[in-house]
This record gives structure tokens, C-alpha cells and sequence, in this order.
DNA sequence: AATTCGGGGGT
DNA sequence: ACCCCAGAATT
């Protein structure tokens, strides 16, 4: 993976030694030096995903919407999966609902699947089936915030943009705020600001998020010390978890009842009937009758 | 500001 | 067991 050993330890004590005393460094020299060492590190060790190998927007698109909350090794698969079944926006945008959460299974969080199914629609409607550039216009589709329109723009059209992911805020936090907890968003903005390579956004924030996700490999996360940090709860037994189960019972059996649900996953009916509520309203399933369908 | 939303891989 | 993942929408 990471086994030629990368010694992030002495480059970057080193880093905050003669830059980064008394706080974040704005000059030139902490700039030119900050994106060097990150440079440095991409041209030996730069991830290869399929999403880099194409100019696509639409394709780029998709995985930024398949890489929320979900880690790249996992979205690789489904993603070549994804877009052999659906190669272009309009064949999206026309496909059935079904279709698209059959192929999702397996990523979690199924909701994106339905925002970039109605995304593919708006997009074809009213954008004449061409993504737009402007992280305004990407802010206004479903399923679409501030990270992922900022990284689309970034990796299918090349702007400028400035935000913060994960990976991004593990590296500043680890270079520039180590030192400090509860770092606010807002602290690490202008760093992503200064610090940014207006002339090859692609590059760079495919090169920071690279150090970043080699940082989070080598040291306990450094997120912990953003003031942003939560901590999940478990997963086994939970509401999301039935969910899950209950959206695959659908697709494997449909116009199964609730009360059949309720026996396939195992669950009080009363349970099963309020998850379902909640992802009929979503517009996840569709109930005729007592019957389920997607 | 705090909750909810999936599922799997790594340790 | 526990961690957390190229976050967004809702309350």
C-alpha cells in the first residue's frame, strides 16, 4: 500500500519548525514550500481511479456523489459498474428508479442513488443534458452541497475553487494546526485559499487529498481535532441498518406486504412500518395497497 | 448545532 | 469491538 516508506515525521516537523511557528504562515516561502512537499509526495505516490481517467463531467459527477462517505477502494467497483449500466447522463435520466438503487446495492446511504437519479432528469430537462460549471448552479441539484459541486468543478472543469474535504482538512489540521482542538472550518479556509494552485486545481487537490489520505494511514486521524468531528453510532440493530434490509427485501421481492417484510427482516412490524413511512416519503418505495414497490 | 442516513473494510 | 469513510438534507 504505503510500504515504501514515506517519512511524512521528519518533513513535516521540519515544516513547522521554520514555518509554521506562531501560527499558520501566509508568506511566499511557506506556500512554495507547503505545495512542494505535497507535490513531492503526488508524482511517487498519486492514487490511480478510473474517475482520473476521464474528463467527463458527468462520469466525474458520479463519483464525487459515490465518494461521500464512502472510501475510494469501495467506490472503485460499483463505480465501473455504474457507468456500464448508465454511460451517459441521458441514459440516467431515462432508466427506472429501480434499476438504478439495484445497481447502488452495496454503497449505503440509498438516497443518493434517488438524488442522482432526479439530478440526471433536471440535468437532461432543463440543462439540456450538460453538467454545469458553476458551483452555484451544482448547489441547487439534489444530493449536491457545497464539497462535491466545489469538487466537481475542480475535477471535470479545472476551476478554482476552495473547500474543504476530509483528506484536505486532515492535512492542513496536520501541518498548520496540529497543535491546536475544536479547529473550525472557517480557520482552514483561508490556508486552502493561499495555499491553492490556481493555475492546476485538478492537480493539486488530487495531490492534497492524496497526502491526505496517506496521513490518515500514519497517524490517528487528524480530523479529531476539528471542531466538525462526530462519532457514529453503531450500526448493528440500528434504524438504518432495517433500512438497508428492508429497501433489498423490496428490490429482491417486489409487491412484498409489510407484514412479509416484517417477517423477512425479523423485525416488530410496528418498526418495519415506520422505516417504511419514512422511505416512502423519501421516495425510496412505493406502496399500492399493503403492497411494496420501488 | 445536532441528527439522520449504509455498509463495508481496516485494525 | 471500534474506527471512519472525496457529505448532504432535515430539524
Amino acid at each position: 500500500m504505503y510500504d515504501d516508506a514515506y517519512d511524512d515525521a521528519s518533513i513535516v516537523s521540519d515544516f513547522r519548525e521554520r514555518y509554521a511557528a506562531g501560527g499558520p504562515p501566509t508568506q511566499g516561502a511557506a506556500v512554495r514550500r507547503f505545495r512542494s512537499i505535497i507535490y513531492a509526495y503526488f508524482r511517487k505516490h498519486a492514487r490511480d481511479f478510473p474517475w482520473r481517467r476521464t474528463d467527463d463531467p458527468y462520469r466525474i459527477l458520479v463519483s464525487e456523489i459515490m465518494l461521500q462517505q464512502t472510501q475510494t477502494g469501495r467506490v472503485t467497483e460499483k463505480y465501473l459498474e455504474f457507468i456500464r449500466a448508465f454511460p451517459a447522463v441521458q441514459d440516467l435520466a431515462r432508466a427506472p428508479l429501480r434499476d438504478v438503487l439495484a445497481v447502488w446495492q452495496g454503497m449505503g446511504y440509498n438516497r443518493r442513488a434517488r438524488y442522482l437519479h432526479e439530478l440526471a432528469i433536471r440535468i437532461v430537462e432543463a440543462h439540456d443534458g450538460v453538467i454545469p460549471d458553476s458551483p452555484g448552479e451544482l448547489v441547487a441539484l439534489p444530493g449536491i452541497g457545497r464539497a462535491t459541486a466545489a469538487s466537481i468543478c475542480a475535477f471535470a472543469f479545472n476551476r478554482p475553487v476552495v473547500f474543504i474535504e476530509t483528506n484536505i482538512r486532515a492535512v492542513f489540521i496536520h501541518f498548520f494546526l496540529h497543535d491546536r482542538e475544536g479547529v473550525s472550518d472557517d480557520d482552514i479556509l483561508p490556508l486552502a485559499a493561499a495555499t491553492l494552485d490556481r493555475n492546476h486545481p485538478h492537480r493539486w487537490y488530487s495531490a492534497l487529498m492524496d497526502y491526505g489520505a496517506m496521513l490518515k494511514k500514519r497517524h490517528p486521524n487528524p480530523s479529531r481535532k476539528s471542531a466538525h468531528h462526530a462519532k457514529q453510532k453503531p450500526f448493528a440493530g440500528s434504524r438504518r441498518e432495517l433500512r438497508g434490509e428492508a429497501l433489498r427485501t423490496v428490490l429482491a421481492q417486489p409487491g412484498i406486504t409489510v407484514r412479509r417484510l416484517a417477517t423477512a427482516v425479523r423485525r416488530p412490524e410496528d418498526e418495519v412500518v415506520s422505516v417504511v413511512d419514512d422511505m416512502v416519503r423519501e421516495g425510496l418505495v412505493r406502496k399500492q395497497g399493503k403492497r411494496l414497490f420501488v
